[in-house]
DNA sequence: GTCTATAATTTGATAGAC
DNA sequence: GTCTATCAAATTATAGAC
């Protein structure tokens, strides 16, 4: 995963442990000393390469995105069915869960919207309305729009929801659990 | 909502203030200082109360828990469908949203899980226990126990999911399209 | 129960040398 | 790009008077 460390850029080993971090504690479980530590460098060091908090936490939510919709691309590249694709959109939302052992970045940032800086809560925003999307323009063409607009949003929430959920109850399993059954009421 | 203010005790308007601002920003957007001034005493007399951030997170966890299940209770009283009880849970859950203008604080406590005192998140782990307790117990007896289980999850997952969303979009519509949804799919 | 006073630590952030 | 040095503010928490 990480290449033994040395060949990483600093922004990239600050930025890998500041997800780290945030994805497991929220914004406010982040500190600039924190990540000074994880990177064996100085703080004033970290605020060379983001000057304010804010800085770090909207290129952590476009790194997140954009790494997201990078691999549900590439993933989906040779899936031809609705259920092989929706299975894809499962199975990156699950790794990120379970090998990261930690919930989705902007699921996280979302739930804490009131209490994050306003340009991190619009890179937030606009990853949701990235996801839903995409799930509209999977769902079959005999669906109307707000079939599709409806079911392309249970579909994000349950992910998410069953994100959290694995998470406070220290039980992988229930993801898996919600989201077969939230994929077979797609179906 | 309340008692302009004079008839409540000082641990309840602590609570009211410490709640309001933790179900928009999390655990730590919550401070003795801001509680000190929400409620016009001293950080130091809230320390009286809450000797510790965690007894405060404990006491919020527990009294939001008992509040929520006795809400259901008296409001599923008079229900006799599943129907019907899944639109009570859903009401409640509607006006946490739409009314306080914020998420579950277990919501938003699970997503933080890894950044919390211990003894918080157990609380949080417990609140979703009953939840899923509760919805299998209004499920058809015709369904079998796993299917039970696994409707509840995917309709707790929802709920929480879709409140998540409804802020992140800052659209209370999308709360309302989710979980009808969701009922939908359980009926 | 609330206050004043205070302490120890953490945090986000800056200035300036190398 | 990283360091030392430093800062102001915030945060959790305690001691003791009223």
């Amino acid at each position: 995963m990480d290449e033994s460390d040395s060949k990483m850029s600093t922004t990239e080993k600050l930025l890998n442990a500041a997800e780290h971090r945030m994805r497991r504690g929220g914004y406010n479980a982040v500190s600039f000393r924190d990540l000074a530590n994880d990177t064996n460098i100085k703080s004033s060091s970290v605020h060379y390469h983001y000057p304010k908090k804010e800085d770090l936490g909207t290129a952590l939510v476009d790194r997140y995105s954009k790494r997201f919709f990078d691999t549900l691309n590439v993933k989906t590249e040779n899936a031809t069915t609705m259920e092989q694709k929706l299975k894809v959109y499962q199975s990156i939302i699950r790794s990120a869960l379970v090998e990261d052992d930690a919930i989705c970045l902007c699921g996280l940032l979302g739930a804490e919207g009131a209490g994050i800086p306003d340009v991190v809560a619009n890179g937030v925003q606009n990853f949701f309305d990235e996801n839903i999307k995409w799930l509209v323009s999977i769902l079959p063409q005999e669906m109307s729009e707000s079939q599709k607009s409806s079911m392309a949003s249970t579909l994000l929430a349950g992910h998410q929801g069953a994100m959290m959920l694995a998470r406070s109850m220290q039980d992988n399993k229930i993801f898996d659990t919600i989201t077969n059954q939230l994929i077979k009421e797609a179906i």
